[in-house]
DNA sequence: CTACTGCCCGTCTAGACAGCATGTC
DNA sequence: CTAGACGGGCAGTAG
């Protein structure tokens, strides 16, 4: 099939020629065969670089109106605009969190871009385009199963559909275990296929020794660490680092790049410290773009992440993880895609961001801590990962490997190699995502009752895997639970008919996108605080950091004391008596969180915090981006209720 | 006495969405 | 039930 073939206007044709797409990919020619040229709902579950950009243009291009494209990351909505503002005369438009148009221009939009949740925040506070639109694209449908965020999506995709139920889906997957109810749920064909532009094969090393599933194999050599001297026993594992430097080593060598995934960001910097002792850089022959590339980072800020990160870019090798600062990613994510760096050692932010493809991908460490023992990472994840194998135009074929030895290696072909991912589950019935959404569409107006509420998850993943009716009283308790907060009220209007109607603090906490728990312990936070003799920065920033919507920070055992006693010669600056906690060492953590914004509002360097609070710069950067966010709801809660406690405006100037 | 080394034991662990309003060269 | 890197404290040991 052929691009000039398609309903497209010419000018379409002519930008997607120069681009030397004129035949479509295999999966591109089922999506259109499926009807996404024509107005049809489809489900494509394909591999991440079989172009599915390309689907989602068809359908945005060939519909009969504005087109909405939804996706889960900031970073990925950049990318994605980028593509579209290419295409000739579409006028883009992109609303995320931290790149935002007005609601005025977006409706002007021929597409618009955007995260969930900011889709999601744009109904609450009655954006009209959204009624507009004509084709909704959503990429990485598969988060539906996603513990916070799923739940989020799958509503408001119901939401865009009960409100325009016209409107083209086009939903974009991972290679999941059940694509069928996706589509199932979308009222969409589905088109399944795992073709990709450039072949990926997967394997399992042991030792040196990696064999494929496609039956091949290869050997790299791998130095021995081990003293056999000191160890008598047969030690049959070389070291799992010392097999994923033999095998970056190797790619470079036949002139490839590599991405190597570990379990954490203090081992993806001890793996790029141990690369960069290979010399790498020599052998690219990258120096100078290197040397350029560690100059950028090392002008972001004097921190030691970003000194070390400058030191093993000079060596050829970088590592990536969310403890950077996105000028620290960028910086990374360019150098590579330039080719002026051999490896990122990486956590899992590589996995789902911004597309690096690589030749090989090396898994070392398929497992991960998780909260009280080691857990096998999920076969998608893992998947995700290797999916990043191979580059298009620059590499004959991907490789995959998961490093393992003799012990692990069937089960890492069983479960990884040959297994199947998860299947996709709704998680909307938990609790909290629940009163979230319950409260959602009360405020908005959309529900006066229970029956009203259920009615508007009716059209969700979960009730048609589950039925809306398995939610009835899980909503009971959420509006129960919400009118015992104060965000909801029932208004009698005769014997035992009543209405549900958001109080002015419920509507003010939905429209400000905050969990229905945050605006109450904010509320409650600032009735203390006006009582207070004196309210400070610290007292806001402790009433804000303790809403579970401010990330909690890492409180190690020798800093305990020190918070503690912190927090009690602050005692009268403080909404909650030590007595008083639910659970203290959360609070504990806040008040860490807290007294790192006020000492970052006082003045205190990027430099100072990282080095006092052993926090990573990008996670300093995400708090002061959250703080102000609750800062502004905590704002406008303030005005709701008539709480008069200057010091919020005070802290939020001052951020 | 000092410098060094090996060993035991405790600590620590991935990621990242969201508000809002408006003038400006 | 399943990890592994790192650092501090401490005791033994060579010089």
């Amino acid at each position: 099939m052929r691009v000039s073939d398609l309903p497209l206007a010419e000018p379409y044709v002519d930008h997607f020629a120069e681009r030397g797409i004129r035949e479509l990919y295999p999966p591109q020619a089922a999506a259109v065969d499926a009807g996404v040229c024509d107005g049809a709902n489809v489900v494509a579950a394909i591999p991440t670089a079989s172009g599915k950009t390309f689907v989602a243009e068809l359908g945005l291009l060939t519909a009969d109106g504005p087109g909405l494209y939804v996706c889960p990351l900031r970073a990925l909505a950049r990318e994605k605009y980028e593509a579209f503002a290419s295409l000739p005369g579409v006028d883009v438009g992109i609303s995320t969190g931290d790149f935002d148009a007005t609601g005025e221009a977006l409706a002007g939009n021929d597409v618009v871009v955007a995260t969930s949740e900011k889709v999601d925040s744009a109904i609450r506070n009655g954006a009209d385009w959204v009624d507009e639109l004509a084709c909704v694209v959503v990429d990485e449908v598969h988060l539906l199963g996603a513990e916070r965020r799923g739940p989020t999506l799958e509503v408001t995709l119901a939401t865009l559909r009960r409100r325009n139920p016209d409107v083209q889906v086009v939903a974009l997957s991972a290679t999941v275990d059940n694509p069928e109810a996706i589509a199932g749920w979308l009222d969409a064909t589905l088109v399944e296929s795992d073709w990709r532009p450039v072949d990926l094969r997967t394997g399992v090393a042991v030792g040196g020794h990696v064999d494929f599933d496609d039956g091949t194999a290869i050997d790299v050599a791998v130095a021995d660490e081990s003293n056999p001297e000191t160890d008598g026993d047969d030690d049959d594992g070389l070291d799992d680092t010392e097999v994923t430097a033999a095998l970056v080593a190797d790619t470079v060598a036949d002139g490839g790049q590599c991405l190597a995934f570990v379990r954490s960001r203090t081992e993806a910097v001890a793996l790029a410290e141990r690369l960069a002792e290979d010399g790498l850089a020599g052998e690219m022959g990258i120096g100078s773009a290197a040397e350029a590339a560690a100059d950028e980072v090392e002008a972001v800020d004097g921190t030691v992440t970003g000194r070390q990160l400058a030191d093993c870019l000079r060596s050829g090798v970088a590592f990536h993880h969310a403890g950077l600062r996105s000028g620290h990613r960028s910086v990374v994510e360019a150098a590579f895609r330039d080719r002026d760096a051999a490896c990122i050692c990486a956590t899992p932010t590589l996995a789902a961001g911004v597309n690096v493809p690589a030749r090989r991908v090396v898994v070392r460490d398929q497992k991960r801590y998780a909260g009280s023992a080691m857990e096998w990472l999920p076969t998608l994840e893992v998947h995700q990962m290797c999916g990043r194998a191979g580059r298009p135009g620059l590499d004959p074929h991907g490789e995959a490997v998961l490093v393992g030895d003799e012990d692990t290696e069937a089960e890492l072909v069983e479960r990884y190699v040959e297994g199947e991912p998860e299947a996709v589950e709704s998680k909307l019935a938990d609790p909290a995502s629940l009163r979230t959404h319950v409260l959602s569409a009360i405020a908005t107006g959309f529900a006066e009752t229970e029956e009203e509420i259920l009615g508007v998850f009716e059209g969700t993943f979960y009730a048609r895997e589950a039925g809306a009716g398995g939610l009835a009283d899980a909503v009971a308790v959420a509006v129960d639970d919400l009118v015992a907060a104060g965000m909801v009220r029932r208004e009698t209007g005769g014997v035992d008919a009543y209405r549900l109607v958001a109080t002015p603090v419920g509507e003010t906490t939905s429209k400000q996108y905050v969990r229905p728990e945050t605006g109450e312990r904010i509320v409650a936070g600032l009735r203390t605080a006006a009582e207070m003799a004196s309210a400070t920065t610290l007292t806001v920033f402790e009433v804000i950091c303790d809403t579970p919507d401010m990330q909690d920070t890492y409180l190690g055992n020798e800093e305990r004391a020190e918070i503690y006693r912190f927090a009690r010669a602050n005692a009268g600056q403080l909404t909650t008596a030590m007595g008083e906690t639910d659970d203290f060492e959360e609070w504990l953590e806040s008040v860490k969180t807290a007294r790192i914004l006020d000492e970052w509002i006082g003045g205190a360097t990027v430099e100072e915090l990282v080095e006092a609070y052993r926090i990573g710069p990008g996670d300093l950067d995400s708090r002061i981006e959250r703080a102000e966010w609750l800062l502004s709801a905590a704002e406008a809660l303030a005005e709701t209720t008539g709480l008069s406690v200057p010091a919020v405006s005070r802290a939020r100037a001052r951020l």
